[in-house]
DNA sequence: CGATACGGTCAGGCGACCTGACCAAAACGG
DNA sequence: CCGTTTTGGTCAGGTCGCCTGACCGTATCG
């Protein structure tokens, strides 16, 4: 019989919720010292290094437009986080890169994730976080035969 | 040194991938048969009973305000699936009613729901479908002391 | 070299929320 | 009891995070 789900939508609502509270841990550590910053922002760093890449790569790689995700980079473009410098080997493109302050900003997001992320393993302990996290990678396809991270 | 967690969001970002991926298939499923039905709407029913509450309950329990909800229901009603009623214990109040069409996009939301799952315990196992339950449970909050669901 | 793809940008729209302002009925406190 | 506060509902308007459509100019490919 197993576990009881109990209404409908509950159980994989927690998936939602789950990610709520730790996104909003992360952006109220945030918020204090980047209060110009929207939530969205912070989607941009999801991804390994966003120096030296295109707008639409960025785009590319949030599962948005670039017209999105255009925005998104001029606003932190006009708050001194990134510059845009046309690309030598593509005369339409621009390559982002960072300034002193948007790497300062890259590092207090990892730092922030962290916290969560030792929050969450003191909670659950060192087994059931590697659990979740296998579990989680298993559902979403996001591993590759060997088993590593893709 | 356990798993390795790749780049910053990605990690705690599978719990919103896993999430949108199981309302995607839900909405998908529902989609076809309710195409007046935004996403939003469903989140009404995620729930226990929607029928004989106030609107203003039903925001408190989906956690938004009473407006916001209330644009739901209307919509919800001028598409037949409820009605208000005047509830004769409180004359300011209005009393949600699922009707026939309500109580079948009721059920046909949890079967929706019974696919995904089926199909997570296909692809995880009892075991650790329960086990991702049961972490869920813990990271949320969503658990009593004796362990039952709240 | 012409057709097509691609990077970037402007304009406009929409869905899912929010706050503010009210009204009328209910509940409360002296 | 009666005035104050709370509460349920509603209207109006705003914000945020996305979207589509339409372009321009450069790159690339047949």
């Amino acid at each position: 019989m197993s576990t009881e789900y109990s209404s409908p939508g509950r159980w994989f609502g927690l998936l939602r919720v789950a990610f709520d509270q730790a996104m909003a841990a992360v952006e109220t550590e945030l918020g204090r010292r980047y209060p110009e910053l929207r939530p969205a922002h912070l989607q941009l760093f999801r991804f390994g290094g966003i120096d030296g890449l295109h707008t639409s790569e960025l785009a590319a790689h949030a599962g948005i437009t670039k017209q999105s995700m255009h925005e998104l980079v001029t606003h932190l473009e006009r708050h001194g986080y990134l510059t845009r410098a046309p690309d030598p080997a593509d005369s339409r493109a621009r390559l982002v890169r960072l300034t002193a302050k948007g790497r300062r900003l890259e590092k207090d997001l990892v730092r922030a994730i962290d916290v969560v992320r030792d929050d969450w393993r003191e909670r659950l302990g060192e087994e059931r976080l590697d659990a979740l996290w296998s579990i989680l990678q298993e559902l979403t396809g996001e591993v590759t035969p060997g088993g590593r991270t893709r």
